[in-house]
DNA sequence: GCGGCAATGTACGCAAGCGTACGGATGAAA
DNA sequence: TTTCATCCGTACGCTTGCGTACATTGCCGC
């Protein structure tokens, strides 16, 4: 049975450090950039940009959230992890979302941990301005819940991509998802971190990376993943990856576009 | 490559067929009896009864919906068919929810398929109907949130099982969500199905079930399933039930309670 | 520039599950 | 009672991925 192993490090963030934040540019969060102005007027003030570094724990299994947060240029993993310790990404959450939609779900936890998976910025929200607004029945409320249905789509087809597709090709659809929330083609993530996001072996992972790498597709070198090919990447993925951008994109357009 | 062999029948409801329909009691189905007086005053005068008949589709990727079904004594699955025919199980929705949530969550469709696992009844509403009840902001949104996050849970946790559990642990799981949607300990079932479900080979429940039977925890005989030993069966069965009942519990109290 | 550690490469036996094939059993229909 | 389709049992070779162990390689700090 592998063992994940996870960096555990809580928030607060330590604010200690002399950090230089990039420019407040909370629309960096595509759900932010596409509201409408009054909402923009009633959030955009109580909006604190933090920084989200690699590993950190936004929340734990059944832990209410103080606050939720829109990824700028970070990525959160949503995974569960087992009694065990093995674990399983069950979706991931970019610039084009939102972290803690159990908030205005009503359920206020969930049985899942949410991890940084790539580092960059965040705007965090508190919890009591969210669903004050969901309350309101407009512009906010509507987008969220497109938004989460876009999230149940991925939840179903990583339930379907982990019952039949191989190693290699779920490496690939993790690989589109993931650069599909970044700026760049440059992945900072070593093949463990990936082992634990597919619940895999890192060797695993080692031998469908090499493989990418022989062919061409990918390139990387300790942590660095540099994707060369990204059509015939697609090509090499299931078709799980399809499906859920095609979803996104349907359900959410003005926020995929671009 | 397994393919799945589901029957595909489309609604409308053959009406022909002279069944003799039970009591009107839309209570059957939990969601719909805890709704408040004013909520029921709304929408039960336009709930219609419907047969479920097993293998019946109530909806295909894609598709707008018409109705939500409530269901009764029935169960629905939600799953997901591959482009090769391979199919994997997302859900699985009873007496305690409603399927088709895509229709108050906004996007209408979904890429996955609802199909009557178990027969029975159901209690369908026109579409119009539920969303204009959902945009009051009242009761009906509320619990229909929430039993969503129940359903987001339940997804996550079959993508965590499909990717770390063995299928007889998967049985026991699949065996025990039937059972709690159900009257009795009696399932109408055959092999070929839960595989079709649980998206493993035939040959693979054949042996799992055999072993559960030798151990006496079930009994099986040409699609009729009977539980005996239901505590047994939830040792035997992989943590992801209980997580999701766990969470079903906690979101919905009164729905799950009895 | 060099030790040390993190990241990656490789290898080997093993178990679970797949694809395939076919035989036996059981209940319903004729 | 016989027929027949459906459902279930079993078997065998094969592939994928797991668990384990250890070797190598490149980066970072001293």
């Amino acid at each position: 049975m592998s063992l994940a192993v996870i960096v555990v490090s809580h928030l607060p963030l330590p604010l200690k450090d002399h950090l230089i934040l990039p420019a407040h540019q909370p629309q960096q969060n595509r759900l932010l950039a596409v509201l409408p102005e009054a909402e923009r007027g009633r959030l955009f003030p109580h909006l604190e940009q933090v920084p989200m570094k690699l590993g950190h724990v936004l929340y734990e299994p059944g832990v209410a959230l103080q606050h939720v947060y829109f990824p700028a240029d970070s990525i959160v993993s949503l995974l569960y992890v087992m009694e065990n310790g093995a674990s399983a990404e069950i979706a991931v959450v970019g610039k084009e979302g939102i972290v803690g939609i159990s908030l205005f779900m009503g359920g206020e936890t969930t049985p899942s941990r949410a991890v940084v998976q790539s580092a960059g910025y965040a705007y965090r929200l508190p919890a009591p301005l969210l669903k004050e607004e969901f309350g309101r029945s407009g512009a906010v409320q509507h987008l969220l819940l497109r938004y989460t249905q876009a999230l149940l789509t991925q939840m179903a087809q990583t339930a379907v991509c982990n019952r039949h597709h191989s190693v290699e090709q779920q490496l690939c659809r993790w690989l589109l998802l993931s650069l599909d929330r970044l700026s760049d083609n440059n992945l900072t993530m070593t093949q463990e971190l990936i082992a634990n996001m597919l619940g895999v072996r890192r060797e695993g992972v080692t031998e469908a990376a090499g493989k990418l790498q022989t062919a061409g597709l990918i390139s990387y070198s300790r942590g660095k993943i540099i994707v060369l090919d990204r059509p015939r990447l697609e090509k090499k993925a299931c078709e799980c990856y399809a499906v859920v951008k095609t979803e996104f994109d349907r359900l959410l357009p003005d926020i995929m576009a671009n």
